[in-house]
DNA sequence: GTCCGACCTATCCAAAAGAATAGGAACATA
DNA sequence: TATGTTCCTATTCTTTTGGATAGGTCGGAC
């Protein structure tokens, strides 16, 4: 099984392939950026499986998948997502990527997904793809009812209250209350602070 | 060498502690979030070290830090940080972690870290700490005075204008002088506006 | 010197945000 | 049926914001 994994934090990337060295007996190179990955390709010729980081210098967002899967000779090219919207998976996957990796998956689920897709099949996860249609399954947007991610994305977007309840059809009073319980869900003091929060898990 | 590794990323999280065993030697528990470290703390006593990642539901910035010391019984506590703005390290040291580790940093180089760190040293890379004085000027930064840009900082964590002006040793009306100006210039319509675009902007 | 910009403070006021509490409707599940 | 969740509304209250206007210091530029 001969791998080439690429991602930019030099931590993420020497653990994961000592991981699927030790445990998964893959025999695995490395590189820093889209361009060290298709050199490789070029010069190691086509490997069972290509795992690109998909925010990592060089890949503007999926353009660096297209090269890549015209570079690996028809096998299998995957993508790995730290913090990715959740529809980015299914973009990927419709841009021919064999599989969507996020990295809230276990380790042991990585390792059985890497055989899949050395193996030729396609593989994502099933909460995201069955969030496909509906909201985004972000692990912080478990907790958050349909509602409160509306009200969310409004505070968001820095819309005041009275705006966000224009915008869905309530009243202010309704908008306060859940702007409240989001506070305490995503644990912060105010609107700016849930805000922020919301911006940085990717939510939005 | 007792560790605590706590990462929300399931992935990073699993093969990081693998490496640690693995090639260290160190006896590693594991938190999904700052509850769960916190949890662990009280439980199994104080550790040799804490890695918090920065950026994991219930960290706040740096309030989470000062909640692990406070528990840690005088043992180390560090960061852990995938993509964290330059000045981000030295707030972790002085706030008084033990260690700032980029994840752009190696796997050898971790544990090399995690050994001084464990040992009581404190530990930063030196190119961060480098940068420190080299700050890159951010184009939108050079249209806000020094003080806009310490008050703009508090507004990017969530703070009150009182807290800000505390901070700063200011008067509140002060701060609410800034807060106006900023919104002008970063063409925000509230604080929340101006927090998210200062944020986007990689400001901070 | 004067002018200007950055900075700080003050008072007054209206609007928005946030907290506490109470209650009702719809819906799914046990 | 009972139970629990989500969702919506209401009232009352305090705190925080944002806006307007006016003045003050300090340092550098002209």
């Amino acid at each position: 099984m001969r791998i080439l994994l690429a991602d930019d934090h030099d931590m993420v990337r020497e653990t994961i392939s000592a991981y699927l060295r030790n445990e998964g007996g893959a025999e695995v190179s490395l590189a820093t950026d889209l361009s060290g990955a298709m050199d490789l390709i070029s010069s190691e010729g086509p490997f069972d499986l290509v795992l690109l980081d998909y925010q990592m210098p060089g890949m503007m967002g999926l353009d660096g998948l297209a090269k890549a899967l015209e570079a690996n000779g028809g096998k299998g090219v995957g993508i790995l997502s730290g913090s990715a919207p959740a529809n980015t998976a299914k973009a990927a996957l419709d841009a021919g990527a064999i599989g969507f990796i996020p990295k809230t998956m276990g380790a042991q689920s990585l390792l059985n997904a890497v055989r899949f897709m050395s193996a030729g099949e396609v593989y994502a996860p099933v909460e995201l793809m069955r969030a496909d249609n509906t909201a985004p399954t972000h692990p912080l947007a478990e907790r958050l009812s349909p509602r409160e991610l509306e009200v969310l994305d409004g505070l968001c977007r820095g819309l005041s209250n009275k705006e966000i309840a224009r915008e869905l059809d309530l009243q202010e009073v309704t908008i306060k209350l859940h702007v409240r319980t989001l506070c305490k869900k995503l644990d912060a003091k105010n609107r700016t602070q849930a805000a922020l929060t919301a911006k940085e898990a990717g939510l939005f």
